[in-house]
DNA sequence: CTTCATTTCTGACTATAGTCAGTTTATAGT
DNA sequence: ACTATAAACTGACTATAGTCAGAAATGAAG
């Protein structure tokens, strides 16, 4: 069974050293890890280093992280929810659609601009991660971004701003796809931001059927 | 200069035996390869076989493919390029838009449907190739997909059949974002070939903007 | 407190991608 | 043919991601 539970007449969750010592331990890998990604980018980066900075044998970051492209994800998984989850958050309702659209996906252009070769590893990795269900697999920050994206498509129809008859989440989909396809070709080094910034906008104004 | 000339008196191009013995390498290294890879898998097989194989140093291979990854590409990227191409010409005229860019689409799934396995690295590594430029990279196939889809959608429009303002090249772009996208979410192996060609053809529908 | 079973940790070890200093081979000039 | 220069090749070597058999820590039960 799991090792947490709770304690009669105690209505506190206690929880064992053994799991204590394993959060304390993730959490130092991590640390370390974002840390060091973050200073000397990903490639220059050694496991051994990492381990080393956790203050834990060079196995045991192995126990947490299936392989270093994992570690990875699992570093800046949950920077990317909070970021998905602010852009949605902080949007004003009056807007046109595509205004809306474009301030998300800029939004979290803007957290990938911080460090673009690492955005660009991420990138790589995330959408192609070693095992599904794992702690570091990404369908949390699609279900955050699909359903935000769905329910704008939604609200924009109800208030008869848009009118098409396409299930919203296959809109979404469609939105998001062309948002990470642009991400690619900024993050390739093809164009500037700017220039994919402009298409962006071309391609969802497409998707959402209206005239830019 | 380059080592390739014309002998006076000769209307034969003549190529010295520098030239021909790389090419030749090449030939050997990309055939060992695509064997090697096709039987056993990607992670499976080592460097050392393909360049045992090919009858080569190990340190050869690197000069013809920057990595592994990049040999994978480079192994792949003709066939891929003779599917894309054979997908338009094979192409009727009378169809509806939407039937046509199915045909196209399916006819490459068709393509990766050989070797799922291998499908998902190449599709992970040919959208992030190690530089631009070499003759690994993919701007030759994503010109002729671009190309073809522009052509297509500029077409229908002539004939009357599809009325939107946008640049046929955008139009395109986002088909294929969405086809990417798509083929990933299938390779994935979180939704099956059947969902992933039901999806991919709304997906599709909404960017021309047409009912199903 | 003393077992005993289970989970977690560890670092020496293995496998292999990729490098590079030295060698060989091809070409151009005389 | 001979020499000089440049291009291409080579395999011993290095660096490092990831493994695994054994050690240590934890918790449960008596």
């Amino acid at each position: 069974m799991g090792t947490t539970r709770l304690v009669a007449n105690q209505n506190v969750a206690v929880v064992g050293r053994r799991e204590r010592n394993k959060q304390e331990k993730l959490a130092r890998i991590v640390s370390a890890a974002r840390e060091l990604f973050r200073d000397r980018g990903f490639a220059e980066t050694t496991t051994q280093q990492i381990a080393e900075a956790a203050d834990i044998g060079t196995g045991t970051l192995f126990l947490y992280a299936r392989s270093k492209e994992d570690l990875l994800v699992l570093v800046f998984r949950d920077e990317m929810i909070e970021t998905a989850r602010t852009a949605f958050a902080s949007l004003g309702g009056g807007e046109p659609l595509l205004d809306q659209l474009m301030q998300v996906f800029i939004a979290m252009m803007d957290y990938h601009q911080r460090d673009t070769d690492l955005a660009r590893i991420l990138l790589k990795e995330i959408m192609f991660p070693d095992a599904i269900g794992r702690q570091s697999d990404i369908s949390e920050l699609l279900d955050i971004i699909f359903g935000g994206l769905a329910d704008l498509i939604a609200k924009a129809r109800k208030d008869g701003r848009y009118g098409q008859g396409a299930e919203p989440m296959r809109v979404a989909e469609n939105l998001f796809a062309n948002y990470y396809f642009s991400l690619l070709t900024w993050l390739g080094g093809r164009i500037t931001r700017e220039q994919t910034v402009t298409r962006l906008r071309q391609h969802l104004a497409i998707t959402i059927g209206q005239a830019l």
